[in-house]
DNA sequence: GAGCAGAGACGATACGGATCGTCTAGAATC
DNA sequence: GATTCTAGACGATCCGTATCGTCTCTGCTC
């Protein structure tokens, strides 16, 4: 359903699923729901309450009864559209960190028209508490996981030994980041596979899929 | 930054906080200090024009009829207190690299306490031609003399010679964007040679002042 | 030169509109 | 009765624009 961002624009409910003295899920998955969908039209920046409650056809104190701040609703709400890929475990090592850099890529330049996480995040700065929540839910469980495989890089040899995964996790979010807040340089098809390369390039050869 | 319709002529110095047919460069700098005052105890998201006009002691009419909205008056704002530095160019070439990240991280991390160039960027995203004047002339000047080093570093086999120099720049700027944004790990002091280090674990160690 | 009129910048302030976050009211559900 | 819900009123703040009277510099006229 496209363009959906009209803003008074009354809806036609065809039946409150539920309300009773519980929590009504339809109600809070319809607040998501509506936040994501306005997020494709709109800039966080400009995203308000007013317009989410109202896309959600729910009353604007539900919404503040249940999330403190815009913030904290849009990072529930971006939380839930990404789940935490395994990256892969295969023979071919380079291929595998090639595939989380992609994940990071994915991740970190949702939606594909936009800079929400760098958005909210300049926005939860103001809020430590929240900000410390969200990443610790959002963004630690995905970086748990490939830090074990940069880890297994590191055990066989493909990347030195004295690089921090944690660092290397940090340029490659960060470069994803970065061109995407500052817009100077398109992010490519290949940008995960530059992203690997640099780390692998002191590396040797025989170890990688790649010829001298 | 360039003013739009604004007059071209150069503007005679004059002392008194005079008001005539001409831009007063007096009200000028006294909002750019007004916000970057104001910066320092408020977050980017709930800085606001009028407190901005109120802070400088000068009309709200008057910051409107400079600046075309809040990001473009931060965007000069900030633009101005960080100079053009050179960054080293010395024999001893680990130290020249380590500088520049040094640059790299003051820029992204200032103000000491804050996010705003990642806020700054996030709103700046709403409006593309204010961005990209941006871009070009605060990020762009820097990242030439940056690059100038790191090709140099490449020619002398510090760096692998596949590496893009931009992938670095965009890799040490982001890598600090990205901690500060999300603030799950602290810049420490040693946090360049850190960025530096990886970029030269596969080079030749007898280039390099370190030891094997 | 001297003087005057106009153009433009300025501070102040008022305006309608949007959004904020709080609050009450009434209905529905358990 | 307790709790959740929608709907909407509320005072407040900030937005961006408009107007007003004052100021000073510029340029034209004499």
């Amino acid at each position: 359903m496209p363009d959906q961002a009209a803003t008074s624009k009354p809806q036609p409910k065809r039946k409150p699923p539920s309300s009773g003295n519980r929590r009504n899920p339809h109600t809070h998955k319809a607040v998501i729901k509506a936040a994501l969908e306005l997020l494709k039209t709109v800039h966080y920046p400009a995203l308000t309450i007013e317009s989410i409650a109202a896309a959600a056809g729910v009353g604007k104190a539900t919404v503040y009864r249940w999330w403190p701040s815009k913030g904290a609703l849009v990072a529930e709400a971006i939380s839930s559209t990404l789940t935490v890929e395994d990256p892969p475990d295969t023979d071919d090592l380079r291929a595998d960190l090639i595939a989380a850099a992609e994940i990071s890529i994915r991740n970190y330049a949702y939606p594909s028209s936009g800079v929400l996480i760098t958005a909210l995040a300049a926005d939860l700065a103001e809020d430590p508490e929240l900000l410390q929540s969200f990443v610790s839910t959002f963004v630690q469980p995905r970086r748990a996981l490939v830090r074990k495989l940069l880890q297994r890089a590191i055990d066989e040899g493909v990347i030195a030994p004295d690089v921090d995964p944690d660092l290397i996790m940090d340029m490659w979010a960060g470069a994803v980041m970065y061109r995407r807040a500052l817009n100077h340089t398109p992010i490519g098809n290949t940008f995960a596979e530059e992203l690997v390369e640099v780390f692998l390039s002191g590396a040797p050869a025989h170890k990688l899929g790649k010829s001298p």
